[in-house]
DNA sequence: GAAATTCTGTTGCATTTGCAACAAGGAGTT
DNA sequence: AACTCCTTGTTGCAAATGCAACAGAATTTC
């Protein structure tokens, strides 16, 4: 993926997109899985687009234990600014998950005006608002499978989504079991003990990440 | 408050907001406690401001319990477009808690440029853009507080985040603890157990909503 | 000011969950 | 083939949690 394809500059003229990336000043960056990309307690006023592969966004809590806050990939923006609030969120930083491809820039450059390209700032301001919105219904489901207070009912929620997603009863989880557990905040064994029980009582039928809901 | 007040016309010029105002079509309504405000199944392209007073954004689940999604007050903006994955989410309704004034009005009049008043259009996206950046950042922060496993670390989580909010160990909770309960999605008396076992600890200081941090 | 409602606080008990620990299977590497 | 790493799957046990039910305090409503 080149620069010039980055969701944000979409709809904008050629000529007019390569005077905003020099003017944006773009630095693109690679990493290799395990690698920290950015750690938000000293890059506050920074954003980050993922040209290829995936980061995730983590915390670690008092306890020690890594939770993972969100997942992206390809096209994905992060960024204090973005999504967390300044004062509270600590210790968050931003870890690659498979080889992966950043682009960087200053987040005043798309949200303050620049002199000379006032009509593609308006663009670029408009595709940003429509990826923040979809980060804003992406965490707002998760937080509709998190409310739920039993392991079971979080997965049922899960499944739904996925289930509707698809389109049909049976569909194969994108990610592994574990990573499962991970996002919807319970422990692993507790939560495969719960997807037996599930089965037993014929609830689902599961083989491995593929799924099926009966009834 | 008045129409002219809310954010989404900060910053633009008196004569332009008047052509705004008449342009949007906009439509106020108040409305009393419990009311139903707005059920997204039926209205997925309506966005709704909150002018004064309380609502709550909240869904039903599969056991009949209401879940809280979202608490909003004056200058919050909710809508189906905003926050809600269009093809996941029925049943999401919002409901007035405190009597309330709403401003509504169809998604397409901003997201959509108007023939006359390009300049203004700009302005109201970038207005909405930061709205809908701050409830990302609302949203962010709810996960990291219930992406804790036990009670305990999610209600240490919410008073952190709190008491660096209010800039001092002490602090009064802005709502009731049933509603904590609600908010953090754990049972009322369970967690009013650990509150106690916490206070017993030496971890905090309780009074009804006031909570002070200990060391 | 009385009545109704909500909020705060408590307890016993059954169930769910987390934790620790182990083991088999698959994928990829050397 | 041997090795490593990760995923899937399992179990016992202690601890945390939800549920149901109750009661006094505070707040709102009429």
């Amino acid at each position: 993926m080149t620069i010039e394809e980055i969701f944000l500059f979409d709809g904008i003229e050629e000529a007019d997109k390569k005077r905003m990336i020099s003017c944006f000043n773009i630095r693109r960056q690679k990493f290799d899985v395990g690698e920290t990309v950015c750690d938000f307690d000293k890059n506050g006023d920074i954003i980050g687009i993922i040209m290829s592969g995936n980061i995730s966004l983590a915390r670690n809590d008092i306890a020690g234990n890594r939770v993972v806050l969100e997942n992206l990939s390809e096209n994905d923006v992060f960024g204090e600014m973005i999504a967390f609030s300044d004062e509270n969120d600590r210790g968050v930083y931003a870890v690659c998950e498979k080889k992966c491809e950043i682009a960087f820039m200053m987040y005043e450059h798309i949200s303050k005006r620049c002199q000379n390209a006032c009509h593609c700032h308006t663009i670029a301001v408009e595709n940003m608002f429509r990826v923040v919105t979809k980060k804003a219904q992406r965490l707002s489901e998760r937080i509709e499978i998190l409310s739920n207070r039993s392991i079971r009912e979080k997965l049922l929620s899960l499944f739904m989504i996925y289930s509707q997603r698809e389109g049909r009863d049976v569909f194969e989880l994108p990610f592994s079991l574990s990573y499962l557990a991970e996002y919807i905040c319970a422990d692993r064994s507790a939560m495969m003990r719960e997807i037996r029980k599930m089965s037993d009582e014929g609830l689902i039928r599961t083989d491995r990440r593929k799924i099926e809901l009966l009834h």
